[in-house]
DNA sequence: ATTTTTTCTGCGGGATCCCGCAATGTCCCG
DNA sequence: CGGGACATTGCGGGATCCCGCAGAAAAAAT
């Protein structure tokens, strides 16, 4: 068995790479790439089935990476070692995994422990490992108890993007009333909307731009999820020009 | 001389304890806090004069820590040492520095040498040290060249808070055409304006949102600086409610 | 299959935003 | 002192957004 690191910063590569050891003695190898490009390569090249990655890196963020890599493989097994815990990473990756896949998710902040135990329940027991913080966003974020449902990110992610409610219908195949009536929900959810009593808050707000305000402070969106949601309107965009 | 570290990542924090020996053998001791209040109190409680601290940590980010840090001592001695160089974090910086300080910013991709060079530089020599890509980012964001000015990256902040004409006219004392009329310039330098003759884009784009989108992919703005100024907001809104 | 619930859609009006035009005020330089 | 560069303000109009109302369509429940 070999495992694959992906992961940017040297240092945390270098413990990663010592854990691995320690908790994989049957491990045969150790390779490490430290960025999603590199990583990409490494990982077609080498047909490994075993990676730790970082979400969050320069080059190429690791839930690109990881989509790629699990559309070639699908029984890909992936850890995935971050720092945070953001709604946007979260759902990146609940997004991307392939039915029945095999990963992890655990917080750089862990324990050594908690660390190699994962790496074992994933890499040799076949089992998913989710750190409780992140299980405790997911649940938050999925189950609709005071979370998002699908199309109510997506017109989120449209509006962060600075679309006008007649693009977002285009692109939705909405009507622009519809656009809207999604955009009344998600104000009323993110608790942008303001009691109509309010003199205090009346008027100070601009309801559409403050909810990307709010959608970034509770790390709704993050800076990886614009950029990818960036990228997908550029190739909208143009095939919107050919017609 | 005794060093304080105010960093969150375990494994930083040791590295840096270890650069610090090695750079600086005349150094007594070496004190480490893992969040920003824990370092606020360790500074006035000991006193510190030498410091080395991470922007971006959860508990209170670094900014936030050092400007109160400067503010009952200004000679202090801080390097900051940060993974990235967003201009949201160079102009923040920037903006707390008391007049005559000393101190530094490097990146943490950094070679060994460079942090060790840095920590002699600001701690011993008294000579502030800035990363030559930091260095970079300050003149293209504080020279005009290509650059926001204070007043333009002021109202980026107010419509990212989703703030409206009038309630930034309000908190900026202005008028609103006048509010409007900065926004113009801001929508310009952000290639956002659309070309009046351009019938692709035409209408595709809410200026004011596309504008909020645009500057945290060029990271102008991050989430660190929203926060801080979401708490600035707050206070003010705070104040006008005695009104 | 019928009822219930949810979502989609059009209409319309008031508020806000985007922005050209023009007047005034301020600062600086010759 | 006069003139040029620039920021500020008012006015006004067209575009967009916010959203209540109500009917149509689709989905879910019974």
């Amino acid at each position: 068995m070999k495992v694959l690191i992906i992961e940017d910063d040297p240092l945390h590569r270098s413990y990663l790479n010592e854990a691995i050891r320690a908790a994989l003695p049957e491990c045969a190898g150790v390779l490490e790439a430290e960025n999603g490009n590199a990583g990409e390569r490494l990982a077609r090249d080498l047909k490994s089935a075993h990676i730790v990655m970082d979400l969050q890196m320069s080059q190429r963020n690791g839930i690109e990476a990881a989509r790629t890599i699990w559309k070639e493989r699908p029984e890909t097994r992936i850890l995935f070692w971050s720092n945070y815990s953001d709604e946007a990473y979260v759902r990146g990756v609940s997004r991307i995994v392939p039915g029945g896949a095999v990963y992890g998710y655990v917080l750089k902040s862990a324990s050594d422990d908690r660390l190699k135990l994962a790496l074992r329940s994933v890499f040799i027991e076949s089992q998913c490992v989710i750190d409780r913080e992140v299980r405790g966003m997911q649940q938050k974020s999925l189950g609709n108890v005071n979370g998002f449902t699908e199309t109510e990110y997506e017109i989120l992610v449209d509006i962060a993007l600075g679309l006008t409610d007649r693009a977002i219908a285009q692109r939705r195949n909405l009507s622009v009333r519809s656009v809207q009536n999604r955009l009344q929900q998600l104000y009323v959810k993110l608790g942008v909307h303001q009691p109509l009593g309010n003199q205090d808050d009346d008027g100070r707000f601009n309801l559409r731009a403050r909810a990307v305000a709010v959608a970034f402070l509770r790390k709704l969106l993050n800076h990886n999820a614009l950029e990818r949601a960036e990228a997908d309107l550029t190739v909208w965009l143009a095939r919107q020009a050919h017609d």
